[in-house]
DNA sequence: CCTATCTCCTGTAGGC
DNA sequence: TGCCTACAGGAGATAG
């Protein structure tokens, strides 16, 4: 459930933490992830330095001296400890002045070391808006949620935010993408960005069955203001509806009355 | 190329 | 109270 502003989040607490950083060791336990880093994306990784820690949709990307990149995902538990981290550490780092980042994910559907695939524009960026958005569901008839889901559509956006989106622009997300409107999509579009905007300025969403924790311990707080998702009546004061059959495999909450 | 479905995994919630 | 099952979801793989 990590989605761009829970990423963001762990981007910024990552490179205040380890920027310019030498790392000394690391640990990548047998049993670690479902995925298995890609050949030799782990070579050369002791002695280099950090140089900073960016994202990409929801990859963070650490960049080293050397000019290699680490790439990691958190999947859906994943989460980044600074210190020990207990029975379901996947990966662990040691840096120098004994910095500790270790690498928790209890689902291992997280990676580390994966390359990064194809990726839609970042959303919070100018080349996301609701031109591009409509360009990109031209011709499309899967629904429109799955689209957005779809991180060579928009990249970072996930069930939380994109079940928000459509929520605060009015569109059921069983819509057929390609019967949206260009205006629709303006304000598909500006409800992304308004809603990523002001999550990453909240540090994400803690909700229940997330549990998301930044790598300092820290919760979010977008989840105070969340108006549909994981609810029984929407924000609208309206009882909330799932679509018959999940989208794109998720659940998707909606009202009936004010999403049309 | 596009779409829908299956799969990985385990903590948690709900039912009886 | 306690066990058991269903469910949650990011993204890659696969079938049609």
């Amino acid at each position: 459930v990590p989605e761009l502003p829970e990423v963001e989040t762990v981007r910024r607490a990552l490179d205040a933490r380890l920027k310019g950083l030498a790392i000394e060791s690391f640990h990548l336990p047998k049993r670690a992830f479902n995925r298995p880093p890609v050949k030799g994306a782990l070579d050369g990784l002791i002695g280099s330095r950090v140089e900073s820690v960016g994202r990409r949709g929801k990859y963070l990307i650490m960049r080293l001296d050397t000019g290699k990149h680490l790439i990691l995902h958190l999947g859906m538990s994943g989460r980044i400890v600074f210190g020990t981290a207990g029975p379901h550490t996947r990966f662990q780092m040691t840096l120098e002045g004994a910095v500790v980042m270790s690498f928790h994910d209890a689902r291992r559907f997280g990676t580390v070391g994966c390359d990064l695939p194809e990726l839609g524009p970042e959303p919070l960026e100018d080349a996301f808006n609701g031109e591009a958005l409509f360009q990109a569901l031209r011709g499309r008839k899967a629904p429109v949620k799955a689209l957005l889901l779809d991180q060579a559509v928009v990249a970072g956006v996930g069930n939380i935010y994109a079940t928000e989106a459509l929520f605060e622009s009015g569109i059921r997300p069983a819509r057929r993408a390609d019967s949206l409107s260009r205006q629709d999509c303006d304000r598909l579009a500006a409800a992304i960005k308004r809603i990523l905007a002001q999550a990453v300025e909240l540090g994400g969403s803690t909700l229940e069955d997330t549990a998301y924790l930044d790598p300092n311990g820290d919760a979010g707080y977008f989840q105070l203001h969340v108006k549909v998702y994981g609810r029984k009546t929407g924000a609208c004061g309206h009882a909330l509806k799932a679509t018959k059959k999940p989208l794109a495999g998720r659940t998707s909450l909606y009202c009936p009355i004010c999403q049309k």
